[in-house]
DNA sequence: ATAAAAGAGGACATGGTTGTCCGGTTTTGG
DNA sequence: CCAAAACCGGACAACCATGTCCTCTTTTAT
């Protein structure tokens, strides 16, 4: 239902956001999050297009949010990766009805909006300082920050 | 986000609706609801193990409805055919937190859940019945019933 | 200047979804 | 009983999402 592909871009903004601004390299990003190295990568380049996230090349180089978690919105992320399709009009593409959904069509458009407006209603800063005493992106282990210098 | 099964399932289903509990053959589903007959085919198979719908083999067999639209939710449909996977556990797979959510992915199945309401609230007979003045599943010209006999 | 670190991007493999096809089985009408 | 109608089920093709790998470019430290 949700792919993958959003899986790991939200994992890792989520990451990101619990560094606090601070950059961090795909390795370990990836290692934080349990995802794919080499996918996590792929996953990122969105992340950067859609101004999520700022990389930086090179050494010492890495990922690091380009906005405050607070002004982060799921939805973003999400849209940035794999965005949500709603249906604007009839996919059985007759023109008959001019630009009108079909009632079928309009309630799934509800679903999808329902799920949208979900991932809207929650800020990265939310995720993060959960009521709950629970650590986001359950509670692997703190990850060393660089440790070469 | 919706995957075509589901389009197709809900497709079918609500022409069956539209045909008042009448039986109608794969071809005639599939020529009415603008679907891939052989594919449709297969589509048809979990709706029928889902008594969703009741199929009729040999002359004279078909789909019909196995329950009044007014007993059918959208996603019961849904379900039968690709259903909504919530999320139960912290995929990363992390035994520390036991069954707990981590934050982040509560939220995600808040959106799953979100969408299942909305699947949920509505039934077939809804979809038919809508106040607007626009024919369900766009308004594919009224298709034939049987002719042979 | 050079070497190492790190992201960017493309080529390729794999697996699941979508879609086609065909033979088998059940049912009905004559 | 026989033939036609129709669903059932499996084999196979095409395509996209997922995942791996390798090379190129950029950047920094020495």
């Amino acid at each position: 239902m949700l792919s993958q592909t959003v899986e790991y871009a939200l994992r890792a903004a989520t990451y990101l956001a619990s560094v606090e601004g601070e950059s961090r390299t795909v390795d370990q990003i990836a290692a934080a999050t349990r995802v794919p190295v080499a996918y996590l990568a792929k996953v990122m380049r969105p992340l950067v297009r859609g101004k999520i996230v700022a990389s930086r090349r090179g050494v010492r180089g890495g990922f690091a949010l380009s906005r405050s978690p607070e002004r982060l919105r799921i939805l973003e992320i999400v849209q940035a990766v794999d965005p949500i399709q709603r249906i604007t009009h009839c996919p059985l593409g007759l023109a008959a009805h001019g630009k009108r959904l079909c009632p079928l069509h309009k309630r799934l458009d509800n679903a999808l909006a329902a799920m949208e407006e979900a991932f809207a209603a929650t800020t990265l800063a939310e995720v993060l300082s959960e009521p709950t005493r629970s650590v986001p992106l359950c509670d692997f282990p703190a990850v060393p920050a660089c440790r070469r210098h």
